[in-house]
DNA sequence: GAGCGATACTTTACGCCATAAGGAGATGTC
DNA sequence: GACATCTCCTTATGGCGTAAAGTATCGCTC
């Protein structure tokens, strides 16, 4: 669902997610806030961890504060913006920053698993609207890394913006892959094999001429072998490698690195 | 919205996405249909192109077709599987196949290119649930053209997978994040350059050592000149360079293609 | 310490949504 | 003409996000 959260009060959502300062007003009457938005946060991420986007509403996230679907609209805006602060919330698991090696190929391939890994940890980021331009820190912070591991290949701004970006999109793309077939795994209650198995016999009946339609993509797939977890893990590797020297033949005149390092 | 369909009846949507074929019993009584599948994922898509994907819902769809919400269920079986029907017409829209040029950077470019202004032609697409096996026939036709244009390139089968993912997810992702910044700025009317400007202004206040945590952002984002739009553009350039110059150097000896071509 | 305004939280209500259930009318076969 | 079948409708159910308004609680000012 979507989670294709209106523009709507944009400073705001800002303002939450990069933790506004002197909230706290000289002379507060009323009574003591009984949650906070850090708590409704959190409840939120358990919920969408737990029970799916699709489950996570307003009212479901109260129910695990004890209060009603209102009562987080005092400190909240709205479900877009909760949104936000947990997409921003859960890429803060990462890792603060690359082993200081020399290697930027290793580093490179290290920021890439973490951020596979918390992906599948908490699935549903993916499914909040992609590349928003939030900003949150968590999330500058993630690509500060990035930036960091890759400053050794010495790639020129051009360049590097392009890398950054293919970077980013291919973990997302191939953690979405990844978790989608774990999804349908789970809600079909097959395994992840056989649930392949089927999808293909029913291919094969319903498009007879699927391999003279797909010559080369029948090829391919015979190529491949064992579930589709661990063929997603291939392709994460495979493709990282194909990135990989791909940037490396992006940057200084090809051995300086090499021979330094 | 989301999308995220439930698995549901897969079988059907499938035979739906393949056209199902011998649907036409003989001895059929009943009143003429007035509708078909087809005009219902034709309305889908109008309206999704129209008023964005927040806004389609099955009475709008039905609207527009003169119909109910409910008449539609006569032919789908439900909004998800419409969703997938409209993904998959959508990627129809791609060419073929590409070019019978010799040149597989060329190709690849070129399907590269055709993809992402397809994407943009249909931002909605972009929040259909990213990479959910649904095999349509267009997308598979899709995923061939690529391996046509990438077939000159004689990667092995594993790091071809890798290849292919990470070209998809790469255009998919960098589509996804010009189709944002083109909505924010349909949104809040302001256009591309000033949006971008109070969003630096806000962020400037709410964490003032901006520079200090995120030297290697604020140093790359420095370089950056002219808008977003042709920001995007550039890096979707710099990054396929990226990308192409990977696959490159997996292929074969290095020089053979080069000196063949 | 009385009063008052600000605050946290609730209840209620509105207008959406997808879709289950069942009925009306049209159309074909027998 | 009878009947089965099919399209499409109306109605209803249970969800959703959130606007509006009410209630209880707290801290400040006088």
């Amino acid at each position: 669902m979507t989670v294709y959260a209106g523009q709507g009060d944009a400073h705001r959502s800002l303002a939450l997610l990069w933790g506004a300062p002197a909230e706290t007003r000289t002379g507060r009457s009323g009574p003591k806030p009984g949650l906070s938005v850090d708590a409704i946060v959190s409840a939120g991420i358990a919920a969408a961890d737990a029970e799916g986007m699709a489950a996570l509403s307003m009212r479901a996230v109260g129910e695990r504060l004890g209060r009603t679907a209102m009562a987080l609209y005092t400190y909240v805006p709205g479900k877009a913006e909760l949104l936000d602060l947990m997409h921003d919330r859960a890429l803060a698991e990462l890792p603060a920053g690359p082993p200081p090696t020399g290697d930027w190929r290793e580093a490179v391939t290290a920021w890439a698993g973490d951020l596979y890994d918390c992906y599948l940890r908490h699935p549903w980021v993916l499914q909040v609207s992609q590349a928003r331009p939030v900003l949150g820190p968590a999330e500058l912070a993630a690509m500060e890394s990035l930036l960091r591991a890759l400053r050794p290949a010495g790639l020129p701004p051009r360049t590097l913006r392009g890398a950054v970006a293919a970077l980013w999109q291919f973990v997302r793309g191939l953690a979405a892959a990844t978790a989608d077939a774990r999804a349908a795994a789970a809600a079909t209650g097959v395994a992840d094999e056989d649930w392949w198995i089927e999808r293909s016999t029913q291919l094969a009946v319903l498009a007879p001429d699927f391999a003279e339609r797909f010559p080369l993509l029948t090829a391919l797939q015979s190529t491949a072998g064992g579930p589709p977890e661990e063929s997603h893990r291939e392709a994460f590797h495979s493709g990282l490698t194909v990135l990989l020297d791909g940037i490396a033949s992006s940057g200084p005149p090809a051995d300086a690195t090499a021979v330094a390092g």
